[in-house]
DNA sequence: GGCATGCTTCGGCATGGACCGAAGCATGGC
DNA sequence: GCCATGCTTCGGTCCATGCCGAAGCATGCC
């Protein structure tokens, strides 16, 4: 009985026009912010806000604030699914998957660069989804941990993981700017982009955060984290 | 855009309580009357007509008219598929697939009976059910076909499939009273009856459509159909 | 400090739709 | 034929909620 409240409580949600919007332009797994979800949805800023105040409320997004910004995406796969079976009843069929640029113009920039201290673009995510997809970190919203089988591949990789009490902070996902999804920092991000440096896979580009990635990169990253960017 | 429209639409039918609570209901694949979902929703039956209207308009139900009653069943797995996603993130979990009784009182005719001339009750169900499980029939909501396998596994049983240009009506699925679900029926309905009393698996109780399963029945059962009736 | 930007909260309006009472069709049993 | 039962359609009420304008907090840039 509750859980048929329950229920028509959480399809209710999806059941709004706008909110259904922006559940689905958030489909893909990134993480946009409260006014570009409002844009996609075609709505002003408030009542977005409201939607999403009500969306977080019920567990279907989460929300990551950073800076003056707030980026908000699914807060579990669960609720990728239950929207995709949702779309396949209401005979859309799965999800098309569509392409959206937003972020930083400059398309070697977006490809790789430097985050702080760390890697960030393209290059930045596709290591930490390798790593996440292997299971060598676990990821979570307010930090990470680097598994038994990480720190073996790390040591391959001629990294000595932090052993002292600092796990926690050695291991911090960060919000990809262009990418919208999340890419490693902390002293494992740091470490990484040094050894990546140190190994010639990347080199910078005069006065800019853009790294490039060079031939032997390729097959490093590759072979490494079975990476091919295209 | 149209894809976020029909999500919005469909969730939101899932999104209204009585909806919800009808949904829920018909969750275990049996078809209930309009009167009983009505019941079960706690709303009277016109509020309930409408609902159904819009549920079955959508493609989430399929009705079936059997007499003056109206069957209301879950169109497809899909449907089923959906509501156990949105299920999931509501937090219930699992459905917890409550046993609910209603129908014929005598719990002997419940178990087994003849429906005109073929078999109802659970017996009939489970055998309609094994059936369609190993690909030996295909059942539809207007007709069914009997697979090259099943023809040969009828055979086996001692029945001769109708090779005449009857085929369709050969095989008619029939809503079961008591489990509200299908059984089978026409000839190949009225044939397996038949040759289940002449094989002694069944017989009759006097002056009363309830039949028993005798001990050969049920070894006899067992091998044929995989059947095992508690 | 001052200003711009991003987001949230508050108040009021308006539309949608869930609900029931009453009446209208079907079907089945007598 | 009649009546009972099950379901649907129609009409009207009422509440929930989606929406925006205006104002209020935060944060970042100068």
């Amino acid at each position: 009985m509750s859980s048929n409240a329950a229920m028509a409580e959480t399809a209710a949600l999806v059941g709004d026009p706008a909110r259904a919007c922006m559940l689905n332009a958030l489909m893909d797994g990134r993480a946009l912010t409260a006014g570009e979800l409002a844009s996609v949805a075609g709505i002003t800023a408030q009542t977005a806000s409201g939607h999403l105040a009500r969306l977080s409320a019920a567990g279907l997004l989460a929300m990551e604030r950073q800076g003056r910004h707030r980026y908000h995406r699914l807060a579990t796969p669960a609720v990728a699914r239950m929207l995709e079976a949702i779309m396949m009843v209401a005979g859309g069929g799965p999800p098309p998957a569509r392409p959206r640029r937003i972020g930083p113009a400059d398309a070697a920039m977006r490809n790789a660069r430097t985050c702080y201290d760390h890697l960030a673009g393209r290059l930045g995510v596709a290591i930490a989804d390798a790593m996440a997809a292997r299971g060598q970190v676990e990821l979570a919203t307010d930090g990470g941990v680097v598994t038994p089988a990480g720190v073996e591949f790390l040591t391959g990789l001629g990294i000595a993981p932090d052993a002292g009490g600092s796990r926690r902070a050695f291991c911090k996902p960060c919000l990809d700017w262009s990418e919208r999804r999340h890419h490693l920092a902390g002293g494992l991000g740091a470490a990484l982009c040094t050894r990546c440096f140190e190994l010639g896979w990347v080199k910078r580009v005069p006065a800019s955060r853009t790294v490039l990635v060079t031939r032997a990169g390729e097959a490093g990253l590759r072979q490494a984290f079975g990476i091919e960017l295209g």
